[in-house]
DNA sequence: TGCTCATTGTGCATATTTGCCCATTGGGCA
DNA sequence: TGCCCAATGGGCAAATATGCACAATGAGCA
């Protein structure tokens, strides 16, 4: 699907590895606890390079949570699609695939990060914003003829407006017992998701 | 004592990754059982990044053998030394440095594959060179003062000009009863570089 | 207040890597 | 023999990464 050159592959890794070593860093030492020098210092780049990337570590760290790793299970899942499912159907299908225990944990210490320092938020918002788009790429294509752009936009645009709601939801019931942060347990949020894609098929 | 830029780094780990895979196919496939473009494919690099460093497959495989990763013990060694040991002592340890296991191995299996073809001989003579300017730095510059670099060079000269007669010896005593590659036996060749030192300091 | 200093942002030169190109080489085969 | 083709070597431009310099910012402190 993607061209995917030598130097497209070498770009995204070194935008991983920036991404990586700064949300590391922020769970660790918490978002004022360390520099862009800490950061590119763990990655093996220069502060420079870091630039050319992002605009701050609150950009970087924002993006580790959105990093997508499995391209090619959602590829075949796109392959085995059956031609009579709806927008909506597609869509609850790719946000369980791409909103899998890893980026939800990430999601949520990204959470958790902001509410210390809300700097942070806007960067969440834009790293969600990046996830959308490339939601609203995959339906479009997919139901291309079938249902017009605008009816895709309003659906994809209102399933990703309630995700920061959904995660904030799901933190408050999840963080008093929450167990272990490395084995993160997602039920409560699918339940959460499930209720919602309740509400967009029947109406609110 | 080396300026080490992140440049330099980068560089080296680059020259290292083509050599060590270019090596391991070596062993899997043979020299004749692989092209450029495998090493690239394994390494992760560009058949032009390629040529940057190595002229042909040959020189990769030999430079594998002579990588150098105990710069550290070295220079902890080096700042250690008594001021009355002779070029010839110094020597005699650094070799013991040099010459770890892995060294060994490595060099034992280039030698092999050189039999197999003669191609890889001159490449082989040329990375036990760079192992000889090496060594002939540290020498010249530990004895300097003491010794005249005429001295040294004719020394380091007769020691290195015998590592591949002493590798060829402790091959043919080995090779017989050669246990598993993964661990290998240095001892006879330990044997047989003392015997070297040996007649180098009682003259032949 | 004004000063100091760590951090950051950015322009620019240089180094490194890649992609694309084509010429050359050398072995296999009709 | 002559042709084909994989592999190689290397020129060149573009993309990426680094090193360096300097300005801007902003927090801490006398």
């Amino acid at each position: 699907m993607n061209k995917q050159s030598l130097r497209d592959i070498k770009r995204e890794a070194t935008a991983n590895a920036l991404a990586d070593a700064a949300f590391a860093l922020a769970l660790a030492k918490g978002l004022d606890g360390f520099v862009v020098e800490d950061v590119v210092q763990r990655a093996g780049y220069s502060r420079r390079t870091f630039a050319n990337y992002y605009s701050c570590k609150e950009e970087a760290v924002s993006m580790a949570a959105v990093i997508f790793n499995g391209a090619d299970e959602v590829e075949a899942w796109i392959g085995s699609l059956n031609e009579d499912m709806t927008p909506l159907d597609i869509l609850y299908q790719l946000m369980k695939l791409q909103l899998t225990g890893e980026h939800l944990w990430k999601l949520r210490q990204l959470l958790t990060l902001s509410k210390q320092n809300p700097t942070l938020e806007p960067y969440i918002l834009s790293a969600l914003r990046s996830l959308q788009i490339t939601a609203q790429d995959v339906i479009s294509d997919l139901s291309r003829g079938r249902y017009p752009d605008g009816y895709t936009h309003l659906l994809v645009g209102a399933v990703y407006g309630a995700v920061l709601p959904l995660l904030d939801g799901s933190m408050n019931v999840l963080l008093p017992g929450e167990s272990a942060p490395e084995a993160p347990e997602a039920v409560t949020f699918d339940h959460y998701l499930d209720t919602m894609f309740d509400y967009l098929r029947k109406g609110f």
